[in-house]
DNA sequence: ATGCCCATTTGCAATGGA
């Protein structure tokens, strides 16, 4: 089963884009990020067309995750569960069953910036009840993955420029240090699970982010910010996992890429 | 030091992104 995160940065602009990756790509799910759109907004015709079923949590002009699937998507949640006063559209859930079955969260982490401020406290909070939900989810010692737009840079190497970084809210050590929480629960990374990192040298970075401005992606400088964590028994199961890094550089891009998992499920 | 972009809004300047 192959599983893909795409911050697709609005679902009306980007809609011929998505529709040529998924030509290409052919996930068997994507969970997505950034709709900016309303339920309402999004159409589900291109989709169906191609033998997904979807399910949106939307939101006006801001946020808004999906997940596509070609098989059944069952039991949904949407919204992180622990507080009923945040409106933020950054969490669904669903279950996909292959040959096994398999809970999958999409989610869309606050970006926090400017840090300090009330935007830095959210994310963190956010953080927690995120780690709450992932206890429960262990818990239950099947399948499960967390996959989207963590807007976290894990470690130095995962930026072009990690000095660049050192004061905002992606790279922050509280920041940094919430990330090593969830891996402590027993959490994979499944990019670094499949591609240790090496020199720059030997490769091309593992980015899936590259700014609009300033060249960014002429320049290669980029950052690791969406990311496949996934719960040991779905940790078993990882076959591969790759960032779709030419994406970046078509007409109208995202300026996010997708990454994927593939998992014997 | 270094190319200030892109998407959205009951819009035509402001906000959020990262």
């Amino acid at each position: 089963m192959k599983i893909a995160t795409f911050n697709i940065n609005g679902i009306k602009a980007r809609l011929p884009a998505l529709l040529d990756w998924l030509d290409e790509a052919k996930p068997d799910v994507a969970v997505l990020q950034e709709l900016k759109s309303v339920d309402e907004g999004v159409p589900h015709e291109p989709f169906e067309e191609r033998g997904y079923a979807i399910e949106t949590h939307g939101q006006k002009s801001f946020n808004g995750v999906a997940i596509l699937s070609k098989l059944p998507l069952e039991d949904v949640v949407r919204g992180l569960p622990g507080d009923e006063s945040d409106e933020q559209a950054r969490w669904i859930e669903a279950t996909v069953a292959g040959e096994r079955a398999v809970r999958i969260c999409g989610l869309y982490l606050p970006n926090g910036n400017p840090a300090p401020g009330p935007k830095y406290d959210y994310k963190l909070a956010w953080l927690e009840r995120m780690e709450a939900r992932v206890k429960e989810l262990l818990a239950l010692e099947e399948p499960v993955l967390f996959a989207g737009d963590y807007n976290i840079i894990p470690q130095p190497e995962d930026a072009a420029k990690p000095q660049a970084w050192i004061d905002d809210a992606l790279f922050l050590p509280e920041t940094r240090k919430a990330w090593r929480r969830l891996l402590a629960l027993g959490l994979t990374d499944a990019l670094r699970a499949v591609h240790p990192h090496r020199p720059p040298a030997e490769r091309l970075r593992d980015f899936t982010f590259w700014d609009y401005q300033a060249g960014a992606w002429d320049r290669d400088n980029g950052i690791r910010i969406d990311h496949l964590l996934l719960s040991p028994q779905a940790a078993d199961l990882l076959e591969d996992a790759q960032i779709d890094r030419a994406i970046r550089g078509r007409v109208k891009p995202s300026d996010h890429v997708p990454v994927w998992i593939e998992l014997a499920a």
